[in-house]
DNA sequence: CCTCTATCAGCAGACGTG
DNA sequence: CCACGTCC
DNA sequence: ACCTGCTGATAGAG
């Protein structure tokens, strides 16, 4: 990276320095004994002296500093710092692709240390640096370096193992993905339509979701990957509230939608209508019916799918979830991956997060991690007004749960709401309703190709 | 002043072609 | 590689 | 009888 430089400044004197530098390269333990030699005839003269104290000082913070720095991951740009209302996800590169890369190198590190013990072993050579100096003074000094320095690197914490990988559609070759259909379904429904409708065949009925869904796993299954798409059942009791304040957005949604109808406002008329889409029963059942066709299995799940998706992961009978919604974490699911579909089309490149590792990375465990996820606000409870990702975290790691969270936090300050079902919540990502594992039968066939051709032009018109 | 939080608006597919 | 139009 | 999120910008509180 610095060669760049060092190519600009070429003389004799740097290409001597550079070949030397290459030569110990190796030896790396050689190369630190003798930095800790140096640090010890640099303590030993400044004891036996008594002065020269600012050099130590200015030393000893130069050497923090660059301790950090070498402590620190590298940034990179591409990882703007993901999470928020979900799971709090340490934002660090991967494993295998690349394997930790510091912001400052070992050997940098060490050859910029030897370079600073050098040169302030030769400053206490000369007198007039021997400047004396108020304690305080020095104190003041080393504080305000102090809290540069530890605010430069974002988050030391952040230092997670590896808890998001990335890669191409081609490393899921042959892998079995668990994914939540309604969801996929919701987002055909409003992304796929032509002058604000949605499509539709001769007798009217809407093709949107099959025209996506037809693709979206027709690409997959190019790519060696096997799905299962799992569908929503009833939502439980606890969302109820949530869902009565959806249902009312829409309702909203539909009345400015007729609004804009009468207005002739095409542009306004499309906006709502998005918001008034909703996945009916069916949708559901013609996308279970072209998945049938297509060979690729399904699964109707007792309540929630993501919690569906995330008991298939720990029954080892898939791979992993793929899905956008961080829930899944939340679930149990030690594997998320997202960002599956389009990866190909839009280079957004695929990642995989791991909940093992993000909970290693984060310092907890994973009933910490529910109560985490339940503190920044899930569907089934509200959530403290005033505590967002990093008091929650803090939190978390403070006092392990959220009753003793209850009794230590000010109750003036935030406000806890009343009747907080937090232990109902807790329990339904503990233990949420899912079918067990022989209850589910997964199996990819060879797509009926007869059937699809009939069922898709024949009666949705497709050509 | 800076940091953290809450809130709101906007957006959400996949393909082929030029 | 993009912007754009079409899919039903 | 009922079904979703994320991102980014911005304002406000402490």
């Amino acid at each position: 990276m610095d060669q760049d430089k060092n190519v600009s400044s070429f003389t004799r004197l740097d290409i001597l320095i550079q070949y030397y530098l290459d030569r110990v390269t190796p030896y790396v333990v050689a190369r630190w004994l003798t930095n800790l030699c140096l640090l010890i005839v640099f303590v030993v003269r400044i004891i036996s002296i008594h002065g020269f104290y600012i050099i130590a000082y200015c030393l000893g913070i130069f050497l923090l500093n660059q301790f950090l720095l070498f402590l620190t991951p590298k940034q990179d740009p591409s990882f703007a710092d993901d999470d928020d209302h979900a799971p709090s996800l340490p934002t660090r590169s991967n494993e295998e692709f690349r394997p930790f890369m510091r912001r400052l190198p070992e050997f940098k590190f060490w050859y910029i240390t030897f370079k600073a013990f050098a040169i302030s072993l030769i400053l206490t050579f000369i007198p007039i640096l021997n400047i004396p100096v108020m304690w305080p003074v020095l104190v003041i000094y080393f504080i305000v370096l102090f809290v540069l320095t530890m605010r430069q690197p974002k988050l030391i914490a952040d230092q997670a193992p590896a808890a998001i990988k990335e890669g191409e559609m081609a490393n899921y070759f042959g892998r079995k993905i668990a994914i939540d259909a309604s969801m996929s379904i919701y987002q055909f429904l409003i992304a796929v339509r032509q002058n604000g409708e949605n499509l539709t065949n001769d007798s009217g009925e809407t093709t949107s979701h099959l025209m996506g869904m037809f693709y979206r796993t027709i690409r997959m299954i190019e790519n060696g990957i096997k799905p299962v798409y799992v569908f929503d059942g009833k939502p439980p009791q606890l969302k109820s509230k949530e869902l009565e304040k959806r249902l009312e957005r829409r309702t909203e949604a539909e009345a400015e939608k007729t609004k804009a109808a009468d207005a002739g406002d095409g542009e306004a008329f499309d906006k709502f209508a998005r918001r008034t889409v909703k996945v009916t029963r069916e949708h559901n059942d013609d996308c279970k019916r072209l998945l049938t066709l297509m060979g690729v299995p399904y699964v109707d799940a007792p309540t929630e799918a993501e919690a569906q998706c995330a008991a298939l992961v720990k029954q080892g009978k898939v791979y992993g979830v793929g899905t956008e919604d961080m829930d899944a974490l939340t679930f149990g699911a030690d594997v998320l991956v997202r960002h599956l579909t389009f990866s190909e089309t839009r280079k957004m490149p695929i990642r995989e997060y791991s909940l093992t590792k993000a909970l290693q990375g984060l310092g907890i465990n994973f009933e910490e991690f529910t109560d985490l996820c339940i503190l920044l606000g899930c569907d089934y409870c509200d959530s403290i007004k005033g505590i967002g990702q990093k008091r929650a975290l803090d939190l978390i790691k403070q006092h392990r749960n959220i009753e003793t969270i209850l009794k230590n936090i000010d109750k003036k300050k935030y406000a806890v709401p009343d009747d907080w079902a937090y232990e109902q919540a807790r329990q339904l990502f503990k233990v949420p309703e899912i079918l067990p594992a022989d209850a589910t039968d997964l199996k990819w066939t060879e797509p009926d190709e007869d059937g699809l051709v009939s069922y898709m032009v024949k009666e949705k018109g497709f050509s």
